[in-house]
DNA sequence: CGAGTCTTTGCAATCGATTGCTATTTTTGT
DNA sequence: ACAAAAATAGCAATCGATTGCAAAGACTCG
């Protein structure tokens, strides 16, 4: 992120992560910044002239003469001076930072330390601070229907992006309807307000279940929590796989992403379901890996007599043993769509939903 | 300033969109909220009293008769009406706000969607949002020596947590000299000023290539980048205790922790030292687990032939097959203490470093 | 009954940068 | 040489909430 006044235009030449800038004066006795200067005024009374000259200088608006212009941008860097953001953003209105929030509305624990949360915050970081925006992380637990309200409209944000919907469409749909730069992460519904990117988890869930059926798997078993449309879609998806196949069946086992609580209720459903199963759609990859390991520790083998999959493909799952057969979501390209659209909306425009199509990755699990 | 590393482009064309139903207009105003109230002033006017009495009533104060205390906040709350964040912080000089920043200088390559820092992120998250402040990221890769100077004297934060030191001690120790609400994960060194959370490296090193001497090897390669000192000292530690076991060697091969060059750097790796060691010190689990992937492939057995130690103990750590050997830092009381020093240091206190012991864990690759 | 105390509320300064408008120079054109 | 046009710089209002201080009204008490 840039929490740099003016964006130079990133010159490639200056990223080599070695070259030192060759600073004028560098850290010799800089442990005493020389009389350390707090706001524009007193800048301004150092230079002589005055507070609104500074600011335009600062901004390096031509309509300063050019030698003031240099001469004050000199001063400031030698003061080490850097004009107050709070100051700037409440004048222009603009606060540059984006608001990621991750409701959680159905798990308390430790969501945010997900990796698919977090890989996805960090491709968006990526993407939303070349255009010179901030990210601001707010994990919210919603105690109320006002959770949203409050951070949009908090005064602090130029727009917000939820990853996953949990089980608060209601609440998102809401807000969607008055405070436009909104972009969702999750599952696009037909009719709805509120701009979406997300992946067909139908699809993706039945891609999955085909792998199984395919391999010749007939009793088959979900384990999620689908108290989230997300995960919901998914185990429908599964579902229609399934019925289009005579003599398979489905059965869902609720299983919750926090990591502590997931090995327990996994190992539950598999001591629930014994030996009478031999295929496993699961939710996440992180599911996926739990549960394979514990099915290695009860002796039991992936994929011979149990297949399993898992969903997102992170870069975890082709480093297993063995490899994750897994559904694809392309988190790099939802996080563009998402920082794409969002743009859009903080310039006025609309911008529709994005639904991308998941894919099959297969590997050594199914 | 802060440049996102690039990215592969997307195929684009697996994304479809959805256009919404309602095509162009997406500015409906009004629509549920009753006319909307911008500032406290208008508030004010509507509830037949000062702007003053307002801000009194908003914050609750006893100063205000306890009826029109009431009736103020009910009338806030049937508009739906939010003090403005950025006009109260430019007022009160306090944002609520902790900026978390990753500096990459010897890293250029998405290094944010590293587990181990996006865990330790998560675990900060947890921590400070309780105590009600907000987290905002920026990921910085250092083009001069001003970087961390830009981001502490923006005016927008509280105060700042660095997450790894890289290659910019000498920065962040500038920096801290005349800065205290900053608090880095990394290496203490003797006499320095910076307040620093992190576990003890070279113990951690000792640690790793103890087990495995233990276990009989004797020719020990360490994976790892020591551009950064972290990871230097984890590469000095294993040395000590090479150096006192008559027989024993240790070499040491770079290996960046970018996930896409990590997997063909160690492959050259290996195939660099061919069969004639028989002991890794990994520098990380994600090291760790991708070398173990690769002597899968090549078919040789960990830890019979090869024995791989780990460091971080990541979750995944336990999910792997086999079981990682690791040496432990405990994450969570690391985002603990980073979140407890920089409390005391925002209120003026002062907060020493903290080097926490590293605990070998003990599973199935080494 | 008037002085002294409390409660409440209002007034206006403040935080620090931005920017429309005005007031000075220069410079240019004829 | 003189008017018109540019080029510069300054003044002061503004963004919206907070808060010290003053003031007005309500109440107590000798």
């Amino acid at each position: 992120m840039a929490i740099a006044p003016h964006h130079p235009a990133p010159d490639m030449a200056q990223l080599c992560a070695f070259k030192r800038a060759r600073g004028t004066r560098l850290n010799m006795d800089d442990g005493v910044k020389p009389g350390r200067i707090k706001n524009i005024a007193e800048l301004a009374r150092l230079a002589g002239v005055s507070a609104g000259t500074v600011s335009r200088a600062l901004a390096d608006m031509s309509l300063v003469n050019k030698e003031t212009r240099e001469r004050i941008q000199a001063l400031a860097r030698e003061h080490g001076f850097r004009p107050n953001q709070m100051a700037r953003r409440l004048r222009t209105q603009r606060t540059g930072v984006i608001g990621v929030v991750i409701p959680l509305g159905h798990e308390r624990r430790q969501h945010i330390s997900d990796p698919f949360f977090m890989t996805l915050f960090g491709y968006l970081a990526d993407e939303l601070t070349e255009s010179g925006h901030d990210l601001m992380l707010s994990r919210v637990i919603p105690g109320d229907d006002e959770w949203l309200d409050r951070i949009v409209d908090s005064g602090m944000l130029d727009g917000a992006l939820v990853i996953g919907q949990s089980n608060q469409s209601a609440v998102i749909e809401r807000v969607a309807q008055y405070y436009k730069p909104l972009v969702i992460w999750g599952s696009h519904r037909e009719g709805q307000v509120q701009c979406t990117v997300g992946v067909d988890n139908a699809a993706g869930g039945r891609l999955a279940a085909q792998r199984l059926l395919d391999r010749g798997a007939r009793k088959i078993a979900f384990f999620g929590d689908t108290n989230g449309p997300e995960i919901a879609d998914r185990l429908a998806g599964a579902q229609q796989a399934v019925d289009t196949t005579p003599g398979a069946t489905l059965s869902a086992f609720p299983t919750h992403l926090a990591s502590d609580e997931m090995a327990s209720q996994i190992a539950a459903n598999l001591d629930d379901i014994g030996g009478s199963v031999d295929g496993i759609v699961c939710a996440s990859d992180i599911i996926a890996m739990t549960t394979i390991r514990l099915l290695h520790e009860r002796g039991i083998a992936v994929p011979e007599r149990v297949a399993v999959t898992g969903f997102d493909d992170l870069p975890l799952s082709q480093r297993m043993v063995p490899q994750l057969t897994t559904v694809r979501q392309d988190i790099a390209a939802g996080a563009r769509a998402m920082a794409e659209a969002l743009r859009l909306r903080l310039s006025g425009e609309d911008a529709p939903s994005t639904v991308m199509q998941p894919e099959l990755i297969i590997r050594e699990s199914a």
